[in-house]
DNA sequence: ATGGGTGCAAAGTGTTTGCAAGTAT
DNA sequence: ATACTTGCAAACACTTTGCACCCAT
Protein backbone atom coordinates (compact mmCIF):
# COMPACT_ATOMS: atom_id res chain seq x y z
CA UNK A 1 0.00 0.00 0.00
CA UNK A 2 1.05 3.65 -0.87
CA UNK A 3 2.21 6.17 1.86
CA UNK A 4 -0.76 9.09 0.98
CA UNK A 5 0.60 12.62 1.61
CA UNK A 6 -1.10 15.48 3.21
CA UNK A 7 -0.91 18.08 -0.13
CA UNK A 8 -2.09 21.42 0.18
CA UNK A 9 -4.09 20.21 -2.80
CA UNK A 10 -5.28 17.29 -1.04
CA UNK A 11 -6.31 19.69 2.26
CA UNK A 12 -8.29 22.12 -0.44
CA UNK A 13 -10.46 19.01 -1.69
CA UNK A 14 -11.63 17.84 0.99
CA UNK A 15 -12.30 21.10 2.50
CA UNK A 16 -14.71 22.01 -0.16
CA UNK A 17 -16.30 18.68 0.30
CA UNK A 18 -17.23 19.21 3.96
CA UNK A 19 -17.93 22.85 3.75
CA UNK A 20 -20.85 21.92 1.26
CA UNK A 21 -24.31 20.40 2.13
CA UNK A 22 -25.69 19.28 -0.85
CA UNK A 23 -23.50 16.43 -2.75
CA UNK A 24 -21.59 18.14 -5.06
CA UNK A 25 -20.70 16.91 -8.31
CA UNK A 26 -16.64 16.72 -9.02
CA UNK A 27 -16.66 19.69 -11.38
CA UNK A 28 -18.45 21.66 -8.81
CA UNK A 29 -15.78 20.77 -6.39
CA UNK A 30 -13.05 21.68 -8.96
CA UNK A 31 -14.62 25.44 -9.31
CA UNK A 32 -15.13 25.91 -5.46
CA UNK A 33 -11.50 25.00 -4.90
CA UNK A 34 -10.36 26.73 -7.93
CA UNK A 35 -11.91 29.74 -6.46
CA UNK A 36 -8.99 29.85 -3.26
CA UNK A 37 -6.39 28.06 -5.81
CA UNK A 38 -6.37 29.15 -9.11
CA UNK A 39 -4.21 27.08 -10.40
CA UNK A 40 -5.10 23.95 -9.37
CA UNK A 41 -5.98 21.04 -12.33
CA UNK A 42 -9.39 19.33 -12.53
CA UNK A 43 -6.89 16.14 -12.61
CA UNK A 44 -6.09 16.71 -9.45
CA UNK A 45 -9.53 17.05 -8.19
CA UNK A 46 -10.42 14.46 -9.59
CA UNK A 47 -7.20 12.43 -8.19
CA UNK A 48 -7.88 13.51 -5.09
CA UNK A 49 -11.65 12.94 -4.30
CA UNK A 50 -11.10 9.68 -5.64
CA UNK A 51 -7.74 8.90 -3.03
CA UNK A 52 -9.79 10.77 -0.30
CA UNK A 53 -13.05 8.48 -1.34
CA UNK A 54 -10.60 5.22 -0.90
CA UNK A 55 -9.33 6.19 2.09
CA UNK A 56 -12.98 6.35 3.70
CA UNK A 57 -13.11 10.39 4.11
CA UNK A 58 -15.77 10.73 1.88
CA UNK A 59 -18.33 9.08 -0.17
CA UNK A 60 -19.83 9.03 -3.31
CA UNK A 61 -23.42 8.70 -4.84
CA UNK A 62 -23.49 7.47 -8.04
CA UNK A 63 -26.16 8.99 -10.04
CA UNK A 64 -26.84 9.44 -13.86
CA UNK A 65 -25.23 12.04 -15.42
CA UNK A 66 -21.96 12.29 -12.90
CA UNK A 67 -20.96 11.06 -9.87
CA UNK A 68 -21.83 13.00 -6.52
CA UNK A 69 -19.74 13.13 -3.20
CA UNK A 70 -20.62 13.34 0.05
CA UNK A 71 -19.03 14.24 3.35
CA UNK A 72 -21.07 11.95 5.48
CA UNK A 73 -19.63 8.79 6.68
CA UNK A 74 -22.07 6.72 7.40
CA UNK A 75 -24.18 4.69 4.74
CA UNK A 76 -27.29 6.25 4.01
CA UNK A 77 -29.62 6.38 1.03
CA UNK A 78 -30.45 9.35 -1.92
CA UNK A 79 -33.23 10.95 -3.29
CA UNK A 80 -32.66 12.27 -6.64
CA UNK A 81 -35.13 15.00 -8.12
CA UNK A 82 -35.43 14.26 -11.85
CA UNK A 83 -36.56 17.68 -12.37
CA UNK A 84 -33.81 19.97 -11.15
CA UNK A 85 -31.06 17.27 -10.52
CA UNK A 86 -30.95 18.23 -7.13
CA UNK A 87 -29.92 14.85 -4.27
CA UNK A 88 -30.84 14.72 -1.11
CA UNK A 89 -29.94 12.40 1.84
CA UNK A 90 -32.41 10.32 3.09
CA UNK A 91 -34.02 10.04 6.39
CA UNK A 92 -34.48 6.31 6.50
CA UNK A 93 -32.46 3.55 8.55
CA UNK A 94 -29.62 1.70 5.92
CA UNK A 95 -31.19 -1.91 5.64
CA UNK A 96 -27.87 -3.91 6.49
CA UNK A 97 -30.06 -7.13 7.35
CA UNK A 98 -30.25 -7.09 3.49
CA UNK A 99 -26.77 -7.26 2.61
CA UNK A 100 -26.40 -10.51 5.33
CA UNK A 101 -29.26 -11.73 3.69
CA UNK A 102 -28.17 -11.48 -0.21
CA UNK A 103 -24.85 -12.76 0.84
CA UNK A 104 -26.43 -15.93 2.63
CA UNK A 105 -28.30 -16.71 -0.71
CA UNK A 106 -25.71 -16.30 -3.07
CA UNK A 107 -22.18 -16.93 -1.59
CA UNK A 108 -20.98 -13.42 -2.81
CA UNK A 109 -19.52 -11.15 -0.33
CA UNK A 110 -21.58 -7.81 -0.08
CA UNK A 111 -20.03 -4.31 0.52
CA UNK A 112 -22.76 -2.88 0.37
CA UNK A 113 -26.14 -1.29 -1.27
CA UNK A 114 -26.76 1.72 -2.78
CA UNK A 115 -29.87 3.06 -3.18
CA UNK A 116 -31.28 6.10 -5.23
CA UNK A 117 -35.03 6.90 -4.52
CA UNK A 118 -36.08 8.52 -8.23
CA UNK A 119 -39.18 11.71 -8.16
CA UNK A 120 -39.72 14.74 -8.00
CA UNK A 121 -39.52 17.61 -5.78
CA UNK A 122 -42.39 19.83 -4.49
CA UNK A 123 -41.19 22.64 -6.02
CA UNK A 124 -40.74 20.51 -9.60
CA UNK A 125 -44.01 19.01 -9.44
CA UNK A 126 -45.70 22.42 -9.22
CA UNK A 127 -43.47 23.43 -12.21
CA UNK A 128 -45.28 20.77 -14.50
CA UNK B 1 -46.40 12.78 -27.85
CA UNK B 2 -45.06 11.48 -30.55
CA UNK B 3 -46.31 8.70 -32.80
CA UNK B 4 -44.25 5.90 -32.60
CA UNK B 5 -43.23 3.59 -35.69
CA UNK B 6 -42.47 -0.25 -35.57
CA UNK B 7 -38.98 -0.37 -37.47
CA UNK B 8 -37.15 -3.43 -38.37
CA UNK B 9 -34.04 -1.47 -36.56
CA UNK B 10 -36.04 -0.82 -33.12
CA UNK B 11 -37.19 -4.76 -33.50
CA UNK B 12 -33.95 -5.83 -33.74
CA UNK B 13 -32.45 -3.76 -30.65
CA UNK B 14 -35.74 -4.61 -28.68
CA UNK B 15 -35.50 -8.41 -30.07
CA UNK B 16 -31.37 -8.32 -29.25
CA UNK B 17 -32.41 -7.49 -25.39
CA UNK B 18 -34.95 -10.06 -25.10
CA UNK B 19 -32.41 -12.50 -26.50
CA UNK B 20 -30.38 -11.99 -23.59
CA UNK B 21 -30.64 -13.30 -19.87
CA UNK B 22 -27.76 -11.02 -18.71
CA UNK B 23 -27.96 -7.38 -18.33
CA UNK B 24 -26.20 -5.95 -21.44
CA UNK B 25 -24.44 -2.65 -22.13
CA UNK B 26 -25.48 -0.54 -24.99
CA UNK B 27 -22.64 -1.35 -26.70
CA UNK B 28 -22.85 -5.04 -26.58
CA UNK B 29 -26.74 -4.66 -28.15
CA UNK B 30 -24.97 -2.77 -30.86
CA UNK B 31 -22.54 -5.68 -31.16
CA UNK B 32 -25.66 -8.09 -31.29
CA UNK B 33 -27.72 -6.39 -33.92
CA UNK B 34 -25.15 -5.64 -35.65
CA UNK B 35 -24.17 -9.47 -36.06
CA UNK B 36 -27.87 -9.48 -37.74
CA UNK B 37 -27.85 -6.11 -40.03
CA UNK B 38 -24.14 -4.64 -40.70
CA UNK B 39 -25.68 -1.93 -41.43
CA UNK B 40 -27.32 -0.60 -38.32
CA UNK B 41 -25.44 2.56 -36.39
CA UNK B 42 -24.63 3.00 -32.69
CA UNK B 43 -27.09 6.10 -32.60
CA UNK B 44 -29.52 4.36 -33.86
CA UNK B 45 -29.28 1.41 -30.93
CA UNK B 46 -29.00 4.16 -28.51
CA UNK B 47 -31.90 6.16 -30.08
CA UNK B 48 -34.05 3.15 -29.67
CA UNK B 49 -32.69 1.71 -26.10
CA UNK B 50 -33.85 5.26 -24.79
CA UNK B 51 -37.01 4.74 -26.87
CA UNK B 52 -37.93 1.41 -26.04
CA UNK B 53 -37.23 2.44 -22.13
CA UNK B 54 -39.36 5.28 -21.90
CA UNK B 55 -42.20 3.36 -23.59
CA UNK B 56 -42.08 0.60 -20.62
CA UNK B 57 -40.22 -2.79 -22.95
CA UNK B 58 -37.29 -2.75 -21.03
CA UNK B 59 -35.61 -1.55 -18.52
CA UNK B 60 -32.02 -0.27 -17.80
CA UNK B 61 -29.78 -0.66 -14.56
CA UNK B 62 -27.59 2.03 -13.45
CA UNK B 63 -23.88 0.80 -12.72
CA UNK B 64 -20.88 2.80 -12.76
CA UNK B 65 -18.92 2.54 -16.36
CA UNK B 66 -21.86 1.83 -18.65
CA UNK B 67 -25.68 1.41 -18.13
CA UNK B 68 -27.40 -1.84 -18.67
CA UNK B 69 -30.20 -3.07 -20.07
CA UNK B 70 -33.02 -5.56 -18.64
CA UNK B 71 -35.81 -7.35 -20.48
CA UNK B 72 -37.20 -7.90 -16.81
CA UNK B 73 -40.47 -5.37 -16.46
CA UNK B 74 -41.04 -5.84 -13.16
CA UNK B 75 -39.07 -3.06 -10.35
CA UNK B 76 -35.89 -5.28 -8.45
CA UNK B 77 -32.64 -5.00 -7.39
CA UNK B 78 -29.40 -5.68 -8.99
CA UNK B 79 -25.78 -7.36 -7.81
CA UNK B 80 -23.00 -5.77 -9.56
CA UNK B 81 -19.24 -7.89 -8.73
CA UNK B 82 -16.48 -5.54 -8.20
CA UNK B 83 -14.18 -7.72 -9.46
CA UNK B 84 -15.43 -8.90 -12.64
CA UNK B 85 -18.50 -6.57 -13.55
CA UNK B 86 -21.28 -8.76 -13.84
CA UNK B 87 -24.73 -7.53 -13.27
CA UNK B 88 -27.27 -10.04 -11.88
CA UNK B 89 -30.91 -9.66 -10.69
CA UNK B 90 -31.32 -10.09 -6.95
CA UNK B 91 -34.39 -12.30 -5.39
CA UNK B 92 -35.36 -10.62 -2.98
CA UNK B 93 -38.44 -8.50 -3.28
CA UNK B 94 -39.09 -4.60 -4.20
CA UNK B 95 -40.12 -2.27 -1.01
CA UNK B 96 -42.94 -0.54 -2.40
CA UNK B 97 -43.52 0.78 0.87
CA UNK B 98 -40.03 2.76 1.26
CA UNK B 99 -41.53 5.08 -1.59
CA UNK B 100 -44.50 5.63 -0.15
CA UNK B 101 -42.73 5.99 3.25
CA UNK B 102 -40.41 8.71 2.06
CA UNK B 103 -43.10 10.37 0.04
CA UNK B 104 -44.91 11.31 2.85
CA UNK B 105 -41.43 12.25 5.20
CA UNK B 106 -40.56 14.66 2.34
CA UNK B 107 -43.46 15.87 -0.01
CA UNK B 108 -41.56 14.52 -3.16
CA UNK B 109 -43.60 12.63 -6.10
CA UNK B 110 -41.85 9.59 -5.64
CA UNK B 111 -41.23 7.44 -8.60
CA UNK B 112 -38.98 4.56 -7.43
CA UNK B 113 -36.18 3.53 -6.30
CA UNK B 114 -32.98 1.72 -7.78
CA UNK B 115 -30.90 -0.51 -5.04
CA UNK B 116 -27.61 -1.87 -6.46
CA UNK B 117 -25.80 -4.07 -4.24
CA UNK B 118 -22.02 -4.28 -4.46
CA UNK B 119 -19.64 -7.24 -3.86
CA UNK B 120 -17.75 -10.06 -5.00
CA UNK B 121 -18.84 -13.20 -6.67
CA UNK B 122 -17.57 -16.20 -5.27
CA UNK B 123 -14.95 -16.65 -8.49
CA UNK B 124 -13.53 -13.40 -7.72
CA UNK B 125 -13.58 -13.93 -4.02
CA UNK B 126 -10.92 -16.86 -4.33
CA UNK B 127 -9.00 -15.13 -6.96
CA UNK B 128 -7.97 -12.65 -4.63
C1' DA C 1 -47.24 13.09 -48.30
C1' DT C 2 -45.36 13.72 -44.09
C1' DG C 3 -43.08 13.46 -40.08
C1' DG C 4 -40.67 9.96 -37.43
C1' DG C 5 -36.38 7.22 -38.22
C1' DT C 6 -31.78 6.12 -40.07
C1' DG C 7 -26.65 6.27 -40.95
C1' DC C 8 -22.78 8.84 -40.44
C1' DA C 9 -19.64 11.55 -38.31
C1' DA C 10 -18.80 15.19 -35.27
C1' DA C 11 -19.47 16.99 -30.85
C1' DG C 12 -20.49 16.42 -25.93
C1' DT C 13 -19.79 14.91 -21.03
C1' DG C 14 -17.46 13.27 -17.40
C1' DT C 15 -13.24 11.07 -16.16
C1' DT C 16 -8.59 9.10 -16.60
C1' DT C 17 -3.74 9.17 -17.79
C1' DG C 18 1.26 10.00 -19.59
C1' DC C 19 4.75 12.95 -18.75
C1' DA C 20 8.05 16.17 -16.93
C1' DA C 21 8.56 19.07 -13.07
C1' DG C 22 7.52 19.89 -8.14
C1' DT C 23 7.32 18.76 -3.20
C1' DA C 24 6.16 16.23 1.31
C1' DT C 25 8.43 13.09 4.03
C1' DA D 1 16.97 11.40 -1.78
C1' DT D 2 12.82 9.07 -2.71
C1' DA D 3 8.59 8.42 -4.55
C1' DC D 4 4.09 10.50 -4.21
C1' DT D 5 1.78 14.62 -6.49
C1' DT D 6 0.89 18.19 -9.52
C1' DG D 7 -0.44 20.77 -13.87
C1' DC D 8 -1.26 20.31 -18.44
C1' DA D 9 -3.12 18.42 -22.31
C1' DA D 10 -4.27 14.55 -24.75
C1' DA D 11 -6.82 10.45 -24.57
C1' DC D 12 -10.84 7.78 -23.10
C1' DA D 13 -15.43 5.69 -22.66
C1' DC D 14 -19.98 6.38 -23.25
C1' DT D 15 -23.68 8.93 -25.23
C1' DT D 16 -26.01 12.56 -27.83
C1' DT D 17 -26.88 15.27 -31.96
C1' DG D 18 -27.03 17.81 -36.62
C1' DC D 19 -27.95 16.78 -41.06
C1' DA D 20 -29.54 14.95 -45.35
C1' DC D 21 -31.78 11.05 -46.96
C1' DC D 22 -35.19 7.24 -46.14
C1' DC D 23 -39.47 4.81 -45.17
C1' DA D 24 -43.64 3.35 -42.12
C1' DT D 25 -47.99 5.00 -41.72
Amino acid sequence: MKQLRNTRQRQLVLAAVRARRDHPSADQIYLDVRAVDGRISRGTVYRNLSILEESGEILHVKVPTADRYDNRLDLHYHLLCMGCGAVKDVELPYHRELDRELAEKTGYFIARHRTVFEGFCPECRRRK
